[in-house]
DNA sequence: CTGTTAGCGCATTCAG
DNA sequence: CTGAATGCGCTAACAG
């Protein structure tokens, strides 16, 4: 019925092994047998057999990118960079060392992260790369880090792409688990954005924050916070306000810190996504930006040049990140041995959405 | 090393056959034994070779999912929907009949498409969801009906989701050998929004299409047309701007226009994506909207209301729609055979960046 | 450079 | 209800 590597032998009158070796390329094979050999796999139409082979040589060619959310372009341009990375730039690879590069949405489920790294090891995949935040919940990061070494003492790479090494959980086993780790520096990126806001003149300043307990939620938080302390400035709680990344998050919140802070010139948003709902609400109220309110993002998605004026913003190089990340999880020879970090900068990029402070 | 099924057989004190029948769950087991090697399993932690046991089978509980571009919301809404209805909807399920949905990113190029088609088929997935428009080109066309015929005669179940049903291209393959296919009445939702303009007392209308050679595009213009010929109005192909399914699209074109006809008093997008685009540049020259130029959009992303006015659009049920194609990937029993298609509605939202047309 | 020989780990017959 | 035997299709040593 369906075709095998035997039939192919069997019409290219060579053995199996010699079709198996040209078809994985890594073995000398003569130039005029290897012909035959295409020529019988092309004849027949040969497609090879993916969990026949993954079960002989112990090792799949599957890669998994895990997203949090696969609808937030955020993570859409990463996992597609790393994954046109992974599959060629153009699809162009024939049967060679083909890579399948899949994309997992756990949609910021803790469970979902572990179902999935549990059914990627059960494929014996070739590599795993992490995206996005971390959840800092001591269990479930004992629990990733726990399956996470499993999977790596099968063989299969562990990348971390914007996601800050295991280590810093402070949970977390040898650092042999994982073989890269792209860091973002989130950190500094929030910091000299809101430095840029103070140089402006502003005092009182809105902070939208992500989700609680996620580690990129914290590290943004923390550089505003860097920023307010190193001008002298007091750090007000109630200016801070956590919610989901998305739009109807800095929607609602600006209504709030206008209530908080009825003074307040400027808000600075944890990503793009919620900026440009503190924008629209700014809008509705008759708010002009930045004459009135200064709004600042992060990221620099596509979007935030969406809103007018653009968004003041903090560019990640994404794409640049999922391609390394990509890269990373299938080239050959790794850069550099587990416990390898390499930290992705964060550039302030001012746009016409942040202004003087008006007050 | 590695644990295998012949570990917890020999711990369960029972044999490799009952190990496997107890984790498949599709054979009668007695209670006690059942208990007995979950528990060898769980103390073993042991987890399946997904390889092995898709050789074995001739079929993995790998699902893809086909989108043109991972980075588009439209796609990663489907998707997301799909594959958590897969994959369950909160990582239930243990070492049950778990199947691995994931998503392949195409980028839209056929090549890529086709290579992904044959490396779900080289791991004999249990299914494929191909999302969104095809591309228009016979030979293609005819490529990916041959892969999808191998694929389907393989046991691999073929969903359609967005994608017209095959024997619409005119080229293709019996119907038997898609599972099922959702297609979205783009035309139908096409004419509603420009009878929704007419009404309005436009009668010259921009429209911004999309890439050519898509059935989402081709669709969707012609639902644009046959309002207009209803009307009794000619079409004025210098009226109808080609480009891809984005912002900067919909920016350029509005400049177009604009010379093409100085008395534009609306422009349709082909999505809400570039309808964005169009409302940036006509802020940017001034125009209000909808006083000056009424402006729509298509598909209802969550982005539509990110603009003032929010834009009137017509919505696509894309979470539900990915949801359904992810069930009926999965169900035991499909609602229906092959050549099973079911219409995805599409319904006019009428919001303010519509009005009465000002001239 | 190429053929032979063994399994990889699991799902199934088929007996019992 | 359970155990024993067979083979899925391929890769990886080994010889030649």
């Amino acid at each position: 019925m369906t075709v095998t590597l035997a039939d192919v032998a069997h019409r290219a009158q060579v053995s199996p092994a010699t079709v198996s070796r040209v078809l994985n390329g890594n073995y000398p094979v003569a130039e005029a047998t290897r012909a035959r050999v295409l020529r019988a796999v092309a004849d027949l139409d040969y497609v090879v057999n993916g969990p026949a082979s993954a079960l002989a040589a112990a090792t799949s060619d599957l890669v998994g990118i895990l997203v949090n959310d696969i609808a937030d372009p955020f993570f859409g341009i990463m996992a597609g960079a790393a994954q046109s990375r992974i599959s060629g730039p153009d699809g162009t690879a024939r049967t060679g060392g083909e890579k399948l590069a899949v994309v997992c949405n756990t949609g910021g489920s803790p469970e979902r992260e572990l179902t999935y790294l549990t059914l990627l090891q059960r494929q014996r995949a070739a590599a795993v790369i992490l995206t996005g935040g971390a959840i800092e919940d001591t269990e479930h990061s004992a629990a990733v880090a726990a399956k996470l070494a499993k999977l790596a003492a099968a063989g299969t790479r562990i990348i971390l792409c914007g996601r800050p090494a295991l280590t810093e959980g402070g949970v977390l086993p040898g650092s042999s688990t994982v073989t890269a780790t792209l860091s973002f520096d989130n950190r500094t990126g929030a910091r000299r954005l809101t430095e840029h806001l103070l140089t402006l003149g502003h005092t009182r300043i809105g902070y939208v924050a992500g989700p609680v307990e996620r580690t990129t939620t914290r590290h943004r938080l923390e550089g505003h916070r860097d920023a307010l302390r190193e001008a002298g400035l007091v750090y007000d709680p109630a200016l801070t306000l956590h919610g989901p990344y998305d739009r109807a998050s800095g929607h609602a919140a600006l209504a709030q810190l206008l209530v908080a802070e009825p003074d307040l010139t400027a808000v600075v948003a944890a990503n793009d996504t919620i900026a440009l709902g503190v924008c629209a609400a700014a809008r509705e109220r008759g708010l002009r930006i930045p004459e009135d309110l200064s709004v600042a993002g992060f990221d620099d998605l596509p979007s935030a040049t969406d809103t007018v004026p653009a968004l003041t913003t903090v560019r990640l190089p994404l794409y640049e990140a999922g391609a390394r990340a990509g890269l990373l999880a299938t080239t050959a020879n790794p850069p550099a041995g587990p416990g390898y970090v390499e930290t992705v900068p964060a550039e302030l990029v001012v746009r016409g959405s942040t202004g003087r402070a008006s007050k």
